[in-house]
DNA sequence: TTGTATACTTACTTACAAGTAAGTAATTTT
DNA sequence: AAAATTACTTACTTGTAAGTAAGTATACAA
């Protein structure tokens, strides 16, 4: 049966969005999942190797959900990345990276390592969407797109950061103005 | 002697900003300190007085902080706030909201509130900094200024989350394309 | 049909975080 | 000089997180 091991993947990756990483533990899965927290280690003997497989599973959601776009135009292309920060703010949570860059230090190297990789992927992906876009005249902005990538992805993490704490119309504000400064839609 | 328990408070603080919240424990306190776990007590009977304590003295600094710019002219202001961030940055800490924000779920409703007030005291300074620079002709910006605070505050937590996962050279990069949008010191 | 792999459970161990009760030494107040 | 307050320590308790060793039920394979 993969469906429990899929299934305490897809609660893990909830709650680090939710809670944090350092503040779930097993028994925050067992529970819900009706199992008993040696199961869990059955799967994943630690829990290094269970936020591993959250964040590869993210990664492959990630080149799935970009791969299936790169025909599209880059404002569309762009359009998905806001969809996926705006449904995470819907539902009350952060990305991964918003959630794990704070205990960053405390984690485990290989987690570390994996954390990084994702954030490379990330703004790779979205300075090739930005500076294709930009010349198609799709967006209009200066400076260099890797620069311009980074402060998109910055305002995206941070606006679900501080929704929680300010209240969730800051969203919203956030991405409404950087879209604008992005010259998109336009 | 007040001073055990400043220094508690101050390491506490440090802690916040390097681990995280729930990944610091009394021992990282008394330990270095000298002390035993229960002197914390004697001065702070629970971790959540203890959060209180360091959301105060942050407040308490930022207060004084802006106070004393208070006649400056705005991009002067504005270049503290740059600078607090930037001394935090050398130090490989985030700021308070970056590293409390992911957990702010699993905290205690008197330390949200706090929290939740500080970060509405600094887009209130903010705000009217980058209002009163505007119409003085110091910054140039479009929308309202409110929402240009909420982008320039999403920028500086999210830029000392990043630095951490990215390198260190985020943090530079993030901050000069904010000031630019900014049209300051131009 | 016996054996082996899979997916668990039962029942622990170890460690440590948070908090408390009672005692003590030094200072300060009356 | 006695009493009270301050700033701790000693020595706990309770709870929980992480992990493990050994056993069990089921399926499927040889």
């Amino acid at each position: 049966m993969q469906d429990t091991k899929e299934r305490i993947v897809s609660l893990a990756d909830q709650l680090i969005k939710s809670r944090g990483y350092n503040a779930f533990s097993y028994k925050d899965i067992s529970d819900p999942l009706e199992i008993k927290n040696a199961a869990i280690h059955y799967h994943f003997p630690t829990k290094t190797d269970l936020g591993m497989a959250v964040i590869d599973v993210e990664m492959q959601h990630f080149m799935a959900g970009t791969g299936k776009l790169a025909a599209q135009p880059e404002d569309k292309q762009l359009k998905f990345l806001f969809d996926t920060f705006s449904k995470k703010h819907k539902e009350g949570l952060v990305c991964l990276m918003g959630s794990l860059s704070p205990d960053y230090d405390t984690l485990p190297e290989p987690l570390q390592d994996k954390i990084s990789g994702l954030s490379a992927a990330i703004l790779e992906w979205t300075t090739g969407c930005l500076e294709r876009g930009r010349e198609k005249g799709l967006f209009r902005f200066e400076g260099e797109a890797s620069d311009r990538a980074l402060l998109v992805i910055s305002n995206l993490l941070a606006s679900l950061l501080l929704s929680r704490v300010m209240g969730s119309k800051v969203f919203g504000r956030i991405t409404h103005q950087l879209l604008r400064d992005l010259g998109a839609g336009k």
